[in-house]
DNA sequence: ACACCGATTGTAAGCGCTTACAATCGAGGG
DNA sequence: CCCTCGATTGTAAGCGCTTACAATCGGTGT
């Protein structure tokens, strides 16, 4: 005899009472709770998980699923441990368990999700680099599984979602630049087919058009994240009649190719060429000059996304208001010396 | 009704028979297999996980416990992706899930793992940041659960670990130094408690005699996972009546401080300071002139974990030998300019 | 024609826990 | 002193799946 029936028998009592001690249940003698406590500690007791789930239903856990990149593996994992990092500390504290559910690039990550998902393996889903069009959200939605994803998607609008403000960010850098008096601002977006990608672009353009300027499809540069596309960039830039003074990077990293061709032009980050990043990272805190960039809160990100899962969990206890969260992160500007006045030196 | 049930039902055979069929067990005809297949596949059914665990005794999932750490989070992280991506490839081959599991540095990392552990979440475990007394080997010894640890620790050894082979790198990086005249090496350990620090510290002691040197304690310089000691190692080299011409960096972004502090004092990183830094990191690439490191490939260390884990799990079919696995990944070196032969100027 | 056998399927007993419902007990009310 | 009621505990029916064991059936050997 095993498992809780053990500890009954130990104490004489019922297996229900045990159980029902265990759980917090109110319809206990203190007394004999207090016991059954003891005993289950004495004996390194814990009830088991799977039979547990299968009794009530719930596995008390919460799935987020990854997906490892071997291209960039060095780079988007140093997102999410951050992120991860603030929904463990959420879920914890409501006494979920996070596990980490990584997805191979190789695999369809539809299938992947859909067996944790059928399986009732998880109780609640996070999801992250949402695409644009993504079959996972439908698949979710249509199961009544809670989940939210890290990004926005076009799949329709009825599920939680948290972002970072690319929004806020572009306006927020555009009208920095255009305040030192640019007037051509170029810009950096991914080449991959996640959704921010096309957010980014969008805010953009739409700054541009608050501020009266002209939007031009030469000044916009796909790159990827990693520092040598600065050649073509600089060259693109420059290289024309009417050259851009300025350029809004979305990966910072993008700076140090920049960086390398403007010196090896004779140029002069911040003076002769305006340089605001997105995201900051870690390998480009080196740079000098210190690139301006925009910064925030990893853990943060995660907490968000954990409360708005726990806001459509079912659940008594609650420290927020349940339903749809749909909110974007702020970032907040870090100022360094790649961005200046415009540059008078006419070509 | 639900689950198997109705599978069952709709095609008017017994849950026996489902299961059977849906599991590969050989005693079922294979039209009748087909049916259930072709059944269960329209009905988007998937075995609920809690229910099959229970009556199996096993989940089919294994745990990588990781600690986040709030401090290096931006760092260690990106360690992991890596490795998670090479574990995942190999336990996914083996109908096995991979669950990451996080633990944040609050909490108690004995007390998170006995959770999982007593709890049976999981079939196998895999530890990462193994210290050099770690209670937690001493559990997974005591229960029964098959584990694997990334990194050695002095807990006995009757268990399986993968590790870096810190012998291998500074016997090489050594020789490498001595090669080119360099008789006074200094060395950076780091800080923390893992064991990694006191082995790398003690290869560099075995290595230094190996060649015949000798041992000075005011080389050897605790670092943390960071830039900026580089002043301090700098001038505590070389304002010494018998500098060091050479040092081997534990981690590779202490180069940055320390070419800074060269650069401040007008010295040359590989010709007035020769420097062979560990594990090369994203963060330090874009250093000049490069620095000389050694470099893994993170998925091997991943794959190898989860091999040596395979190997003491129950299963029929494995394409390797069971047992323990104790070994280390050997690391190869990646030539820069950062070292080079001992300088003659005398001070 | 009969016992026997292998292939296939069904029956039913759990796996360890939760929980609705019944049972018990002592106290307070009439 | 009997009845009702709240507090506490026990009983037992599942949760959905696996699997040992029994049952069925068509074919074989004699």
């Amino acid at each position: 005899m095993r498992g809780i029936a053990r500890l009954a028998r130990e104490l004489g009592v019922s297996t229900a009472t045990v159980s029902r001690a265990l759980n917090g249940n109110p319809n206990v003698n203190e007394a004999t709770r207090q016991k059954v406590l003891e005993a289950a500690q004495r004996l390194g007791y814990a009830a088991n998980q799977a039979a547990r789930s299968l009794a009530q239903g719930v596995t008390h856990s919460v799935g987020f699923m990854i997906e490892l990149d071997q291209e960039s593996t060095t780079s988007t994992d140093y997102f999410f441990m951050g992120v991860v990092e603030g929904m463990q500390a959420v879920l914890a504290a409501h006494g979920l368990d996070l596990l980490v559910l990584p997805c191979a690039k190789s695999q369809d990550n539809f299938t992947f999700l859909q067996r944790f998902v059928s399986r009732g393996a998880v109780d609640g889903l996070i999801l992250a680099e949402t695409r644009r069009i993504d079959r996972r959200i439908d698949l979710l939605k249509s199961s009544d599984i809670p989940f939210v994803t890290l990004g926005r998607s076009d799949s329709g609008s009825g599920y939680s979602w948290i972002d970072l403000d690319f929004e806020g960010v572009m306006a927020t850098a555009v009208e920095r630049l255009v305040r030192l008096g640019h007037r051509r601002i170029a810009v950096t977006v991914p080449s991959n087919d996640a959704n921010y990608g096309a957010i980014f672009a969008q805010a953009y353009r739409d700054n541009l058009a608050r501020h009266g300027l002209d939007f031009d499809e030469a000044l916009v540069f796909p790159t990827r994240r990693r520092e040598d596309d600065g050649d073509s960039i600089v060259d693109g830039i420059l290289d024309r009649p009417d050259p851009a003074t300025a350029i809004i990077l979305f990966y910072e990293v993008t700076a140090i190719g920049i960086y390398r061709r403007l010196a090896e032009r004779g140029l002069k980050p911040g003076r002769d060429l305006s340089i605001i990043g997105f995201r900051r990272e870690e390998s480009v805190r080196f740079l000098m000059p210190q690139v301006t960039c925009f910064q925030m809160s990893l853990q943060d990100l995660g907490t968000a996304a954990a409360r708005a899962l726990l806001a459509q969990m079912p659940m008594t206890v609650r420290a927020f208001p349940s339903g749809i969260v749909q909110s974007r992160v702020p970032l907040s500007l870090v100022p360094g010396e790649s961005d200046g006045p415009v540059c008078l030196r006419e070509g």
